[in-house]
DNA sequence: GTCACTCATATCGCCAGGGTATCAATGGTG
DNA sequence: CACCATTGATACCCTGGCGATATGAGTGAC
């Protein structure tokens, strides 16, 4: 049997993530009957049924789900291809650092100089994102490696760490709790987030999907009390704000800084951005 | 710019492949016009030129370069894709696992025994290869997992080590060096593997690809003199011969036998294969 | 029972993509 | 140096795949 095009997973995905036809089409830009046509065409391809349909309903059959995940993620890889050749065929080549701003525990501006000594070092565009965003970044070919907190879903990726630090926990400066020197997770009990989430409950691995904040948003919650936020010690120290009290947290998990780039990259000058940001690292600790 | 279609993407890699239009539209079953344009096509897509091309020679640039990586990996996610949705689809769910024959170190009956207890186990197809066919079958969707020896291409899959045993020579029973009861790789200079590389550079780590020899033809090649041949302690014990002599070598390093599946792999079926491994494995050791 | 909703079927028309014929550029050869 | 073989590009045609519209059919809601 001959494989799918890219069209047709791009059909797919629509439909799988719809469960809708008709929704589906819309946001393909195309009508509902030749949309219904081409994924019947792809179920005889494969030779399986991926969709239930009553005429009011559509639901993934089990073949359908694993092929919904890989279907994504062949996408991904065509879009990233497509992405890394364009960049590679820039006349200015340059290495792109995804990042979440202020989340590089200080070390960038060292390693960006560090970096432009090596040997194989290229101009470097630093890519800003919010929480979460440097991974699909590295998969679709946006960037070529990215400074982000562990853990992270590494599929796909290699990684080092660089550094561990502590974290802290920010208050309110009139929140009773600033007066104790150190806490655990248990005095903010009851207390949330500032996307809305059981503070203590931190432990509990990678949530679902979170809301992504910028800063002032989060200073703002956290100055009215109505949120605590767990940002590492040295994002703490770098926005000392009045208003706002940091203070230890005995049994908070530390944060792990980690450098990570895809597997399929062969790239010199990865290569040399790893090395010069261990390095960094490893002299920042000591 | 819009993505790239699959066929898009295999028109190049054929070209790519053969740096000549008229061989890879052959190859493609086409006629060698429609090719060039296509390639043109994409490369204005891509706004970026994949190929250099005189009337004589065609050759990749370097975003060309990276763009047959990254294209060859697209394909493999699509053409596994179809593959794992078909399996998934089939009445008959099995758990397909790749091995080399002999090369599961006697665990393999005892992991099969195990695993069939497993609550999410399902009936097992076993899929012999040869060496270097387990890491492409994960990738590409004929195996759900993998049992292989380290070191391998582990990207996009995860894996855990599973036992590692002393790698023996194996040598013709009248060749003088039997008579010493171990030898070091120093005392097989000269010599060959039955592939025809030197034994001696044992150690210089994974190299290109290697010609596939069944256990008859090396068997004989040993007998003859004219190879030696390393093979893990258990696949030699499986194999004894009056003509062929197995020996320690001391500084060979030894073999890891490895459990290894798709990192993007979420079957309850594969997690519960990979426990009954490595659960068989660690009572193997002690 | 009727209506609204939604997926399937039927049919048409267009253009993307493949075929053939030919040109143009380049390197090898006597 | 003239000629030829080779090979990618161009020009042009034509077919079939893909998308649109109109309509049918099944089903849950009231």
């Amino acid at each position: 049997m001959s494989d799918p095009e890219a069209r047709q997973l791009r059909y797919f995905v629509a439909v799988a993530e719809e469960l809708h036809f008709g929704r589906a089409a819309e946001r393909l830009g195309m009508a509902q009957p030749p949309l219904s046509r081409a994924i019947r065409e792809l179920e005889g391809q494969l030779g399986v049924p991926l969709l239930e349909r009553t005429t009011r309903q559509v639901s993934l059959t089990p073949a359908g789900t694993v092929f919904l995940r890989d279907a994504r993620i062949a996408l991904d890889a065509i879009t990233a291809a497509a992405r890394r050749a364009r960049h590679a065929g820039q006349p200015k080549p340059t290495l792109r650092v995804a990042l979440k701003a202020d989340y590089d525990a200080g070390l960038l501006p060292r390693v960006l100089a560090t970096y432009q000594r090596e040997e194989a070092s290229l101009p470097v565009e630093i890519l800003m994102g919010g929480r979460g965003e440097q991974v699909p970044a590295l998969h679709d070919g946006r960037a070529d490696v990215a400074l982000l907190p562990a853990p992270f879903d590494d599929r796909g990726l290699d990684h080092e760490p660089l550094l561990t630090e502590a974290r802290l926990v920010a208050l309110a400066a009139t929140d009773p709790l600033v007066a104790r020197p150190s806490l655990c997770l248990a005095d903010l009990a009851g207390r949330e987030l500032p996307d809305g989430t059981p503070a203590d409950d931190e432990a509990s691995g990678p949530r679902g999907k979170r809301t992504n904040l910028d800063l002032a948003q989060i200073f703002n919650l956290v100055e009215l009390g109505s949120a605590v936020w767990f940002p590492p010690a040295s994002v703490a120290r770098r926005h000392p704000r009045p208003d706002i009290a940091y203070r230890p947290v005995e049994d908070l998990e530390p944060s792990t800084l980690t450098i990570a780039w895809p597997q399929t990259s062969h790239s010199p000058a990865v290569a040399a951005f790893v090395r010069a940001t261990t390095s960094v690292a490893a002299a920042a600790v000591s």
